[in-house]
RNA sequence: GCCGAAGUGGCGGAAUUGGCAGACGCAGCAGACUCAAAAUCUGCCGUAGGCAACUACGUGCCGGUUCGAGUCCGGCCUUCGGCACCA
């Protein structure tokens, strides 16, 4: 018997699955269909730990669906766009494009090396013009559907990016890429309209049946829904109205004062009034000039003016003061906030802080407040109206209600559901990206670009510099070009697309990678659609799937798919870790998937991964256990040998041993199938698989049936193949005929995990104090009555009484004394 | 603050429907093989007491339901994640 060698063994077999047909998927209706799909890469140039995992599981996951008979899709493909391309240019004189494609080469030689069961014909990279002409394509659909607009608003900006960035890339107040602190810039930016499609993208959620459920809160709590009631207060010197929107109407007796964000248009009107304009205007600046976090942070100190003008509570008829405050958003609801300092935590704090009335409008009659000692605003969601006119005495939730329709009849307000969701902003000063197919014309205005000019290319004369001018401004030949519908003078969009929106629609293209009509075939994307497994982190938990949905179903509406959602299931890989952090190269920790590959090879690394925990956790690094895998797989190794030596000898009756051998097997069988297929259970089916192994141990010194010897070895090596590729076709092309993975999955024999005794457990009082074999299908009765008759317990029992026996078949007897 | 997840040996983890807590692996200890070491194989391995059979305790804490709770219920504690002045 030769040794073990994985780095033989793997490069062997990865040369025969790198023939160009051997994974090539074509449509096939005799088959039922199965996409499964892992999160395509950023090319950085290598694989990490945390990509080796998420492979690792998207192949076990495709693998084992092919042997189950199965028309797996599983492509592979680039994020390619994107900003660390462009930083390299900038740092090292080499072009974006350059750099990216020389990492593919390196990343794509790495995942090749792990043996991935991938269609690699299909292969997608989104910084292809034959890709970025399709996303331009889908950029003007969405245009031409009223869902890309361009707007002048405050936008969140990263001076170390250079480039502007949508809410759902702001993370506590910085940039999710660089860390560094966001600030606010007025620009004209493009945005796609996604809270045209809020609503559904909240309701769909209860669609997504195989999404853990914490993905679908986060996406619940980021769109954000609440229903309200909107009015208009009064400004009599202005002679103009303010709406507010608020959601709790039932307090509405109870507002003292008018909260006005910074940025409210209406100020430059009050200031014209104000006897305090310029401290208004001071104020303004001031709050407008504090950081993101500054202004959005609950814990921020409150701060305001009061304008010295006044506005008129529509409800009671009260003059009420208008405050400009630093508290109140203004791309929420209508940027002005009735504020009823009683009753809200933030109003009460900002009228403590500036001696503002305060006046209560609900009471609890189950524990009445004591309103001159009370030191907080009643927030509670239970409670009866006063001291508010007609609607005084009401249950609040009823009153609500009340109110709103009060406000609707007399005409002042209307109902009102608002989302924390904002548009989507995608417009971004970089050059490594799809350009944005607009063309600026002197006399027709705002342009596109027509379709059989697409795509508009990226050029190669621009300057890469750090700041806020586009780089594609500073192209000579991009810039100025020619109206398409005047044929006078225009000049082009500098912007490009956020990548997001490359990543949106990648799983679409994977179903027809090489359309040069469209950017996929309706027929194409409606048989491998939606996606049955998707695999990857949690980090794009709001953002990519949240995108992606939105895409999904603009795209239907547009009629090129007919489904609703994109990805049926998903599953959340959990980090890799090592001494307790995150692995990366600032602290230190950081294990090269490469190094392990070349030292144990890269079925131990796999095998490793996938046991060390389960799939939705994070992961413990250890190099102790990657050594342990690889022992394991030596094991396999000499274990299939040695029963391979058994496979011509004489076959006899199977011995007891043999018999319980082949249970063990098919147990085995059962438990590996259900904990892939149905749980992702991957640590738990290589521990049944080791347990065999463990088992057919006892068999290694002796003689064995030649017909178990080679239903062990067959059925061990077919179920290890989605696991460790490489050590299971090698292993079975020693010793049987064919492909091991092309092999049918294997199935279990009901009679052969029959057992004809079963050891059940007798308890006393619920202590286990005994152990006894009993024929199986014993019934309930039975096991009542055999239990006072075994000696231990007569023993146990002596001197007591018994007062109750309960008896689980084939588990347990229960004997309560006394 | 609100929402969510988790907490089990020295470590990673198992226990799928309320029924033997600690499968499997790592580390450790002992033995076999060897001149020796590595590799391999075998056994032991929650804590305390005991030569042992065995006994008591034990799944973050307190209480409850149940013949029986890691699992269910109520109340806390800790850690991690998300949202966070959204009216």
């Amino acid at each position: 018997m030769e040794k073990y060698n994985p780095q033989e063994v793997e490069k062997k077999w990865q040369q025969v699955w790198n023939a160009p047909d051997y994974y090539r998927t074509v449509e096939d209706s005799s088959r039922p269909k199965y996409y499964a799909l892992e999160m395509f890469p950023y090319p950085s140039g290598n694989l990490h730990m945390g990509h080796v995992r998420n492979y690792s599981i998207g192949d076990v996951v495709a693998r084992y669906r092919m042997m189950a008979g199965y028309n797996v899709l599983h492509p592979m493909g680039f994020d390619a766009f994107g900003m660390p391309a462009e930083n390299a240019a900038i740092a090292h004189g080499v072009k974006p494009g350059d750099w990216t494609f020389a990492n593919i080469k390196n990343m794509t030689a790495q995942q090749k090396a792990m043996g991935l069961a991938y269609d690699w014909e299909r292969e997608v990279e989104t910084c292809r013009e034959d890709y970025y002409r399709w996303t331009q394509w889908l950029f003007e659909l969405f245009y031409k559907r009223g869902l890309a607009y361009k707007k002048e608003a405050a936008v969140n900006w990263c001076d170390k990016c250079g480039t502007v960035l949508a809410n759902e890339q702001v993370v506590d107040g910085k940039c999710w890429r660089c860390d560094s602190e966001v600030h606010k810039k007025n620009l004209a930016q493009w945005f796609f309209k996604i809270t045209a499609y809020a609503d559904e993208l909240l309701a769909d959620l209860d669609k997504l049946k195989g999404w853990p459920n914490r993905v679908k809160i986060m996406q619940e709590n980021w769109i954000g829904r609440s229903e309200g009631l909107e009015f208009a207060m009064d400004v009599p010197a202005l002679n103009e109205k303010i709406s507010v929107y608020t959601t709790r109407p039932d307090t509405a007796f109870g507002i003292t004062f008018l909260a006005l964000a910074p940025e409210h248009p209406l100020i430059e009107k009050i200031c014209a009034v104000s006897p305090n304009a310029d401290a208004v205007k001071n104020f303004c600046e001031h709050a407008k000039s504090q950081s993101d976090i500054e202004r959005t942070s609950s814990e921020s100190e409150k701060e305001g003016i009061f304008t010295g003008v006044y506005c008129v509570n529509p409800f009671n008829g009260r003059e009420v003061q208008i405050w400009v405050t630093n508290y109140v958003v203004f791309e929420y609801g209508t940027g002005a906030v009735m504020a009823v300092p009683t009753h809200d935590e933030r109003d009460w704090m900002f009228a403590t802080k500036y001696g503002l009335e305060k006046i209560w409008v609900i009471d609890n009659p189950k524990s009445p407040l004591d309103f001159d000692t009370m030191t907080n605003a009643y927030v509670d969601k239970e409670g009866v109206l006063i001291n508010s006119g007609k609607f005084t005495g009401m249950e609040m939730h009823q009153a609500m209600s009340a109110i709103i329709d009060f406000a609707e009849a007399q005409g002042f307000g209307k109902r009102k559901v608002n989302y924390r969701l904002r548009d989507w902003l995608i417009s971004r000063q970089r050059y490594w990206g799809a350009p944005i197919p607009v063309i600026y014309c002197d006399k027709c205005g705002e342009v596109l670009v027509p379709e059989d000019e697409l795509p508009v290319k990226l050029p190669d004369d621009v300057e890469f510099k750090q700041g806020a001018l586009s780089p594609l401004s500073t192209s000579k030949t991009f810039n100025e070009c020619t109206c398409p519908k005047c044929g006078g003078h225009a000049h082009r969009e500098t912007d490009t697309m956020d990548t997001f929106i490359c990543s949106s629609w990648y799983y679409m293209r994977y179903t027809d990678p090489h359309n040069d009509k469209m950017p996929f075939a309706r027929d194409k994307v409606n048989y491998w659609s939606p996606v049955d497994q998707y695999i990857g982190g949690i980090e794009h938990a709001i953002l990519h799937l949240l995108y992606s949905r939105f895409f999904t179903k603009v795209l239907r509406d547009a009629g090129l798919l007919d489904y609703d959602e994109p990805f049926a299931n998903l599953l959340t890989q959990g980090m890799v870790i090592k001494d307790g952090a995150k692995m990366s190269k600032s602290l230190g920790n950081v294990v090269s998937p490469e190094e392990i590959i070349n030292q144990y090879g890269a079925d131990t690394a796999r095998l490793f991964i996938l046991f060390a925990a389960p799939v939705e956790r994070d992961l413990d690094w250890s190099d102790e256990g990657v050594q342990g895998s690889f022992r394991f797989l030596n094991r396999v190794w000499r274990i299939i040998h040695i029963f391979a030596n058994n496979f011509d000898t004489s076959a006899q009756n199977l011995t007891a041993e043999e018999i319980s051998l082949r249970r063990t097997l098919h147990k085995t069988i059962k438990k590996v199938t259900e904990d892939v297929r149905d749980r992702f259970a991957f640590n738990t089916a290589i521990s049944a698989l080791m347990e065999l192994v463990n088992a057919m141990h006892a068999f290694q010194d002796k003689p064995i049936n030649p017909n178990l010897a080679r239903e062990l070895a067959r059925d061990l090596l077919i179920m290890l193949a989605p696991f460790v590729p490489h050590i299971a076709a090698e292993l079975w092309s020693k010793f049987f005929e064919g492909d091991v993975h092309k092999q049918s999955w294997t199935t279990f024999d009901p009679a052969a995990i029959v057992e004809d005794e079963v050891e059940i457990v007798i308890q006393i009082n619920g202590k286990v104090r005994e152990h006894v074999k009993v024929a199986v299908g014993l019934s309930k009765s039975d096991l009542e009555k055999l239990a006072p008759t075994l000696p231990r317990v007569d023993e146990l029992t002596a001197g007591k009484k018994i007062v109750k026996v309960i008896a689980v078949p084939g588990k347990l007897i229960n004997i309560v004394v006394k």
